[in-house]
DNA sequence: GGCGGCATGTAAATGGTTACATGATTAC
DNA sequence: GTAATCATGTAACCATTTACATGCCGCC
């Protein structure tokens, strides 16, 4: 045990959820997953990953066993009793997820008062219009859950958007 | 130059923004004001702001000057031309602003269906009382816009969090 | 004149990014 | 059979957290 409490981080719960969703996965098919996420949050660099699944595995969280392919060594990881414990405590954690996060929009608004009022407008404009952009590029596709998740989040999120008008003046 | 030109992090840029509408201030004050966010991303910890604050004087975005008080030094910062070109570069980066960010709920919500639909429904009930204490908190007293921008966020949240129901089947 | 809290740091541990190294597989 | 790409890592660097150390100030 020991560190096998500590409470998750968010790129560890992430991690065990979907090596959870998909029964075995290697440290590739994970970083893989967040590398192709829309988030630019985590990057699913090799470094991060593969030390953090090894990580993982001597808390307990993680069993692995030998995905045997040519020569080299090849790890399929599946989540463990603990881990799945772990796992739920992190995933439904009100209280963590009723936080703000970090968004990058909403921390410069906090300044936008330092530049003038025509920069704030085109501004703006410039990221309503990258937004409606990202909004229309495909995401998650072949996960509905995930999909509908994702698409209702851009949908409120251009809603707030449309309701910033108090800083344009 | 060198690193000067470099791109500014979030936490850079939010630390030039604060130094840029108060005039001058101090590490000390920095960090209280991140400490005082609503926000649980950034801890405003002695040990983050201290040296991010020297880091971004040796970059020639910040400039000391000796506020004496007593025995001890004591430095006031101001921001720097190239600091005020540094600061709106990142303030108006509407590429990065326009991007997702991280959001703790958003995260979970992705992963929700490993536990079953009553869990799911008691999570969401719980998440969307914790945002309603959370909203009714005074939040950037004084500062009217970071108030509304505070608020349109909440409110923006309140709104997804009502249309999150295909969660709960 | 000592005590509590304000203020200014620093050091060790932790974890992520970037860049690199190298083995295996596929396409041609 | 060889170039491109997939896959599995590792190492150096960098930033942040946590914990600690210490100075100074105001009050009782």
């Amino acid at each position: 045990m020991e560190r096998g409490g500590a409470q998750l981080t968010d790129l560890e719960g992430a991690t065990l959820a979907e090596i959870a969703t998909r029964g075995a996965a290697t440290s590739y098919a994970i970083a893989q997953a967040f590398a192709g996420s829309p988030s630019e949050y985590w990057s699913g660099s090799a470094g991060a990953v593969y030390p953090l699944i090894k990580r993982l595995a001597a808390r307990g969280l993680l069993e692995a066993s030998a995905a045997a392919a040519g020569r080299r060594e090849r790890l399929d990881y599946r989540i463990t009793g603990a881990g799945r414990a772990a796992l739920e405590g992190w995933l439904l954690d009100a209280q963590r997820a009723a936080g703000m996060g970090f968004d990058p929009l909403r921390t410069r608004l906090m300044h936008l008062h330092l530049v003038p009022p025509e920069r704030r407008t085109a501004f703006l404009d410039e990221v309503r219009a990258l937004s409606r952009d990202f909004a229309a590029r495909p995401a998650f596709v072949g996960n509905p859950v995930a999909m509908k998740v994702h698409q209702s989040w851009t949908t409120a999120r251009a809603k707030w958007l449309a309701m910033l008008d108090f800083l344009a003046g």
